[in-house]
DNA sequence: ATATTTGCGGAACAAAAGTTCCGTTATAAT
DNA sequence: ATTATAACGGAACTTTTGTTCCGCAAATAT
């Protein structure tokens, strides 16, 4: 009946999501996201909606890959004070990627955002309590299975793990090295015990 | 010899500091800082230099103040976890001033421009370091004074707790309660004993 | 093979961003 | 009081941003 698109939706989102991440909202043209994705203004426009439509589906993209990947992990996880030092040298080893200090798309997005755009706040808030309650179920389980002393609730290690995980993508925007991680990595793990 | 200025340049500066810090470079645009600060165009270009060179030196601006306050408190500090604990509630009760969610300029600055500004990266590294400094120098006479263990060099634990101070402000952006900061809070200083 | 429908290239456009310039006004020094 | 200099108000202008629209192209279903 009709014609085919020519380029991937899916693979063009995730594009466009990494051009966000890099730059920011309010730093990406429309321009740019089309040189970049080498897309027609009129297939963007008619494939994704206006920019910030755009935007929203690639910060709904990033929950839907990156941050349920880390929850699926916890879940998964047998050892899990092995699974947070994971959690802790991956984020480290991505900020460290390519010179681009990239950080966390949804941290970059919150700062720049949520207290301006109401439905990134709600996205973003509801990101952290999906996590929360992710490291929170994890937690206990190690505390449970005797790897984790019971010093502390479980959510309120939770909190204190992502305070310390946010934490260090704020860091890699400072030009801080790598042994500055590492302290940071060993203490905040030196709690869980 | 000349007409002078019908306006305070410092107090002008710091009302472009707080627009700034409130909705990032890249969302303010030069009429809302017309609007904002009642300055004519001619004004603001013939004082400030362009809209950059305003950013900057609102950046600098916080820097002298902010930082330098942070800084001078913690050299004057006889008791020093007392100390921590007081710029730990400071920094939570300024998360919640006015439902504005504004958090830390320096810390929204770099997450927004450090990547990809080199004058923002340079000042913002800077920035790190001389606070980096600051909590190690207390942190050390800290131990020296017996109120800390000694458990961990000075050095690693300043970074662990600019890591978690920073952490808060991303918290604040991300519709977290004041429980959250609490829990945070009482773990980051339970390791500075 | 044809009709139909959607995709694509790019022109076009309104609005805003960011800056400069100029004529007028005020004031400080002489 | 006069003069020199800087401040101010606002017009004006270029560029970029963000979006729409239109005509042609292509592919699918019949």
């Amino acid at each position: 009946m009709a014609r085919t698109k020519r380029f991937d939706e899916e693979e063009m989102l995730h594009n466009a999501m990494l051009l966000f991440w890099h730059k920011g909202y309010n730093g990406t043209s429309p321009q740019e996201i089309l040189d970049e994705l080498k897309l027609s203004r009129s297939s963007l426009y008619d494939t994704y909606g206006d920019k910030r439509s755009l935007f929203i589906s690639a910060l709904k993209r990033y929950r839907n890959t990156v941050t349920a990947e880390i929850i699926a992990f916890l879940a998964s996880s047998e050892n899990i004070p092995e699974a947070l030092k994971t959690l802790f040298q991956r984020t480290k080893a991505q900020c460290f990627v390519g010179e681009d200090k990239r950080g966390c798309f949804m941290v970059n997005s919150k700062v720049e955002l949520a207290p301006h755009d109401e439905e990134v706040a709600t996205i973003v808030k509801e990101n952290r309590e999906a996590l929360e309650n992710a490291f929170t179920a994890a937690i206990k389980r190690g505390q449970e299975m005797g790897q984790i002393s019971k010093d502390n609730p479980p959510r309120s290690l939770a909190r204190f793990i992502m305070n310390n995980l946010w934490g260090l993508t704020v860091h890699s925007k400072s030009g801080a090295d790598k042994k500055v991680f590492d302290d940071i990595i060993r203490i905040t793990l030196s709690v869980i015990k």
